[in-house]
DNA sequence: AATAAAAAATGATTTATATCATATTTCAAA
DNA sequence: TTTGAAATATGATATAAATCATTTTTTATT
């Protein structure tokens, strides 16, 4: 779902600016808007018992963060947390949830984009259930060169790690074969795809 | 999200009964419409790339299933099929999508339902990522509960498997583990909780 | 009731991945 | 530019869980 689905209520927008690692919100609050990322990077994840996070999205510029728990009368169980510097603008719950009323096209954007997110979800637990982290690991490439499409992809080794669902130590372990195979260029975080081809072909389906 | 919030439509319910077993979708199919359990249990699972199944979520009587990717465009990314010996009723997409712009109670009720969901797949997915399979067995207990509320489970050990996410032998072994902990009680298919205070334990948080 | 087929159970073995320990590199701040 | 801290990397080891093989039990069918 797109910012500039909601672009016709400009008026109801708060823009601020966001250092790297800041929260949007933490797991347990209580929701009051959504969050319309202007510029930058977010990263949502919960975390587990002894404190790991298991991310579960990385929303780029032109994504909305945090409606889903608008309409579940309960605390956020994510956590949002900025990648990078970034430009964010905050819709309140009251203005959102009227908007929706008022509006079909937006309301459609909404379920569709739930919808999307539930289908993402599903696909990510079977991922998770029955693939070597080897797979996963190539999976998450793909998703990851679609948020920073052209850039290299920008994120901490335990990071990548609590996105794929693995040990930090693992991930660079692996983060060695892919790149001795020809697979990924790595400039310190920076990490660049090479064959697209081949990880499609690890990831499977 | 329940079959009584759609009560008001009678008109355009179709019921039929389902044999223990039977597909009411299939994965990659269209979606047609949404089906409504009057009578029964429905799981819904995805097949990885070995053909293991994925269960991601066990649908019971007064439940509906299947509206999810009439939303999305896309063909059902899951397969389900009855547990048991079912009455389900079908809606159309058409008439359902009708009634949902006609229907702003129901809109909510949806939109909910889709929010809900999807919280429930993201603990699923953390659960996956950092809990033993010892872990995820209690929790998928503490869940199978409040389906099959005062009846036993009743599930062979390979939908119990697919259902945690594991290898049905280990699933055997661990069943072993907490019958003789003292946590269920095994009659053959059917199985009890003699100790849900423990299992929570187990599952943690 | 007898038989076959499917499901469940048990044992032995392998393997992927986590964990723990330590070294090295990178990066930010003084 | 030095210094310290955080991030990354590598090695050694442990272990949970998968896999493979076989047996036993349950269920359905004639």
């Amino acid at each position: 779902m797109y910012c500039d689905e909601l672009d016709h209520v400009q008026a109801h927008k708060v823009s601020r600016n966001f250092k790297k690692n800041q929260s949007l919100f933490l797991e347990g609050a209580s929701p009051r808007g959504v969050y319309c990322i202007n510029e930058g990077m977010v990263k949502l994840f919960q975390r587990g018992d002894e404190g790991k996070e298991q991310i579960i999205r990385i929303a780029k510029a032109g994504e909305i963060v945090g409606f889903k728990s608008l309409f579940n009368e309960i605390p956020y169980q994510v956590t949002a947390e900025t990648l990078e510097e970034s430009n964010i603008c905050f819709i309140g719950k009251e203005d959102f949830l009227d908007m929706m009323d008022a509006n079909p096209i937006l309301r459609k954007a909404v379920i569709k984009e739930l919808s999307h997110e539930l289908s993402d979800r599903e696909d990510f637990i079977t991922n998770m259930s029955q693939k070597s982290v080897r797979e996963r690991l190539a999976f998450t490439f793909i998703i990851l060169q679609k948020i920073y499409v052209k850039e290299p992809i920008n994120l901490s080794r335990e990071d990548l790690a609590n996105f794929v669902g693995t040990a930090t130590e693992t991930l660079i372990r692996l983060l060695k074969d892919f790149k001795e195979e020809g697979i990924i260029e790595v400039h310190t975080r920076k990490i660049s795809i090479l064959n697209k081809e081949k990880l499609l072909f690890i990831a499977g389906k």
